[in-house]
RNA sequence: AAGGCAAGCUGUCUUAUCGCGGCUGUCUCUACGGCAGACGAGGAAAGUCCGGACAACACAGAGCACCGUACCACCUAACGGGUGGGGGGCAGUGACGCGAGUUGCUGCUCACAGAAAGCGCCACAGAAAACAUACCGCCUGGUAGCUACGAGUUAGCCGCUAGGUAAGGGUGAAAAGGUAGGGUAAGAGCCUACCGGGCAAGCGGUAACGCUUGUCGCAUGGCAAGCCUUACGGGUUGAAAGACCAAAUAGGCUGGAACGUAGCCCAAAGCUACGCGGGUGGCUCGUCCGUAGUGCGCAAGCGCUGUUCCAGUGGGUGGGUCGUUAGAGGCUGUCGGUGACGGCAGUCCUAGAUAAAUGAUAAGACUCGACAGAAUCCGGCUUAUAGGCUUGUUUUCCAC
RNA sequence: GCCGUUGUAGCUCAGUGGUAGAGCACUUCAUUGGUAAUGAAGAGGUCGGCAGUUCAAUUCUGCUCAACGGCU
């Protein structure tokens, strides 16, 4: 298996996991990156150990499709890249995991990818052990 | 050479690493797999403003309603698009004419059918805003009063009254042809000439329309992107259309509506007519489909089963395959045409996803990169757009 | 992808081819010892933008921008 891939089985498709982990999931908070994740889904996942992911630029702030259509690859890449290091870092992942980009304007790719694993590394993947990281555990959000 | 304007074309490139999409080939550990290969967003992919293809509604018919289009001819699969032509409007400039005005050239521009078919509207101002009218005026007749002297059938001033006028004034976006002259009490197309206009004929043109001649004193303002009239066109819904696979819009339950009458000797079956219900999504007609069986009762009627339709309930799915990319296709040459475009020949095939594929990093080049991302497919229109190129035209400067 | 609706004062909305209004809010004055309420007066508008039709456009027509809704 490719180190770096990102093929389709861990992009999140279906409907009742993404309505799951919207209802279930928690969520946490840097700008400008917002994140829902879950940490055992319903069933079991295809592409574990790694997550299902999934990626999203609201219209609202992004008129133009070709805006939202760079965000979300520049996410993607950020996410490609950092993947494997996450691993060996968290050695168990979330099934279940929603990047949405909540900035009203442009940012330069190397804030975006400082944001974004700052933002991974607060996530917490041990719920039963509170203590699994040397980090002090993050706000949990409700 | 530089700048402006118009039209057309183009729309950053190269290498390496990692990564994505379907396709083809191949490997095996047979799976949402690995490896390799070539390919992989636009001129607007956008807005969804028009027109088609395609599909479903059994067939897609007629009339009304509704909606759209509107100088003419042609192009086209079709169009509200395009090409060519006609006619206006505006600006600049020249010529003719005393003037009203006419006309040449150049540029820009026009949603450009009908206002003597009818209805409606035209604020304020102004006398009057549409079968014209008469405020200040002008002129004539009658007449109360006053003044003057030439003492009158006088002249003037200021009123009243009966008329004639539409020249001048003023209002307005717009005032009922204009200019010049005659004419008159004053005036007026009242008359004449010219200009403008209406109507008719002839000629030219496929036509829009143009030209010429005659005739009419001129007889009816604007708005139809107000209603409307005329001509032409439009059945409705859109790939979330639709077809197939799997138990899969099937089957179950509840409620409601229709299942009638007459004729063909009678019964059965069938047919016909008038009804009733439905397909039919604006209405009507036409067309099409259904209108069955049975128990009780003399009958009216009541009930059961069934068929069709409607509403609800409940269950199930929210998956896959096709539609889905080779087409009114592109490019080159040649022929026809003023042109849009068409014919013929050769050649090329180059996205096809479905929570939805083009990015990141590093290095380099130059003019330092704008607007921007396919979703059934085409033809247009509109809107956004850095830079570059070509052609035409105009201005300035330089050289000969 | 397809189909619609709405843009008017700071806010909520009327309006219609002829000088743009209402309620609340705002400012000033009166009233009160003071505040509220009340009364009087006042200010505030490129009628989303650009063109066109018309003598005249917020209204009619076209294009455009923004906001919102519906359809599996």
């Amino acid at each position: 298996m490719k180190l770096y891939g990102f093929p389709k089985r861990e992009r999140l498709r279906s409907q009742k996991f993404i309505q799951e982990l919207f209802e279930k999931g928690s969520s946490l908070f840097l700008y400008p990156f917002k994140i829902v994740y879950l940490l055992a889904a319903s069933k079991p996942i295809l592409s574990a150990p790694f997550p299902q992911v999934l990626i999203s630029v609201p219209r609202k702030h992004f008129r133009r499709a070709h805006d939202r259509n760079l965000i979300k690859r520049r996410c993607r890449e950020i996410y490609r890249l950092y993947k494997p290091e996450w691993l060996a870092k968290k050695q168990t992942l979330p099934a279940l995991l929603a990047i949405i980009y909540l900035g009203k304007q442009h940012e330069p790719f190397a804030f975006m990818q400082k944001r974004l694993i700052t933002l991974l590394n607060q996530v917490n993947c041990c719920p039963y052990e509170k203590t699994c990281e040397t980090e002090p555990p993050p706000p949990k959000v409700s």
